[in-house]
DNA sequence: ATGGCGGCGTTACGCCGA
């Protein structure tokens, strides 16, 4: 079983890239971000008549989430739990049944910038680098959860977390960023730490290896990247991991968006 | 090098992302 993430920017600005890709990797389900769209203007029918069942989490302008799979989706939930005051589409989940049953959690975790901290360093109550945090806090949650389910599970998505120094070009310069500071690692590590297992990391240990390019100044012509999309894996799952990769030719292409697919391929 | 790009909503720029 192959599954993929992919952060896509916006659906309707990918109405073409996101097909090609789709139709020369052949992902069997994708989890995708930022589909910036309300659930009624999804354009689903561009995956169903590619074979794909299609679950939507939308929300008008910003974030958005979704799941696309050739096998059917069972038991979808929408929402990340723990706040029901949380308004932001970043979560979504279901149960894929191949060879064997795996539960698929999509991911949009929140970028965190600016970083607000009060006179004693505490992230300022209501600031966006405290709803990252708060946020992860809900993660660990339901990341512990999973780990007592009877089916291998997985969590993919855009993490805004650049793990390690070697997952970003320019460490120097991306240190104090909330997607690189002590809170941010300590927390991502935190999830890890229950049992989870970084699948990209388990199969490539090459240095430069990035799923995000900044539009901005010439950063994909550098290579200046980092890599914050990931799939971490229970352990059940970890068993069944037969392969990960970056599809970051697609970074190059016309119209891309500023993240690149990463898959894995599971013997599932 | 905290904004040089791009998407969105709206229709001239402001907000947002990473």
């Amino acid at each position: 079983m192959k599954i993929a993430t992919f952060n896509i920017n916006g659906i309707k600005a990918r109405i073409n890239a996101l097909p090609e890709w789709l139709d020369e990797a052949q992902p069997d389900v994708v989890v995708l971000q930022e589909i910036k769209s309300v659930d009624d203007a999804f354009p689903r029918e561009i995956f169903e008549d590619r074979g794909y069942n299609v679950e939507t989490h939308g929300q008008k302008s910003f974030n958005g989430v979704a799941i696309l799979s050739k096998l059917p989706l069972e038991d979808v939930r929408r929402g990340l739990p723990g706040d029901d005051s949380d308004e932001q589409a970043r979560w979504i989940e279901a149960t894929v049944v191949g060879k064997t049953a795996v539960r698929i959690c999509g991911l949009y975790l929140p970028n965190g910038n600016p970083v607000e901290l009060d006179d004693a360093g505490q992230p300022v109550e209501g600031g966006k680098f405290a709803y990252k945090l708060a946020w992860m806090d809900r993660l660990h949650a339901r990341a512990a959860e999973l780990l007592e389910l009877e089916e291998p599970a997985l969590m993919a998505g855009d993490y805004n977390i650049i793990p390690q120094e070697e997952d970003c070009k320019r460490p120097k310069g991306w240190w104090g960023d909330a997607l690189y500071r002590p809170e941010s690692l300590a927390a991502f590590r935190r999830v890890l730490n229950l049992g989870y297992t970084d699948a990209f990391r388990m199969r490539n240990q090459a240095p430069e290896q990035y799923s995000f390019w900044d539009y901005q100044a010439g950063a994909w012509n550098k290579n200046d990247g980092i890599r914050i999309d990931h799939f971490l894996l229970t352990p059940d799952c970890a068993d069944l991991l037969l392969d990960c990769q970056i599809d970051a030719h697609v970074r190059g292409r016309d119209k891309p968006s500023d993240h690149v697919p990463v898959w894995v391929e599971l013997d599932a």
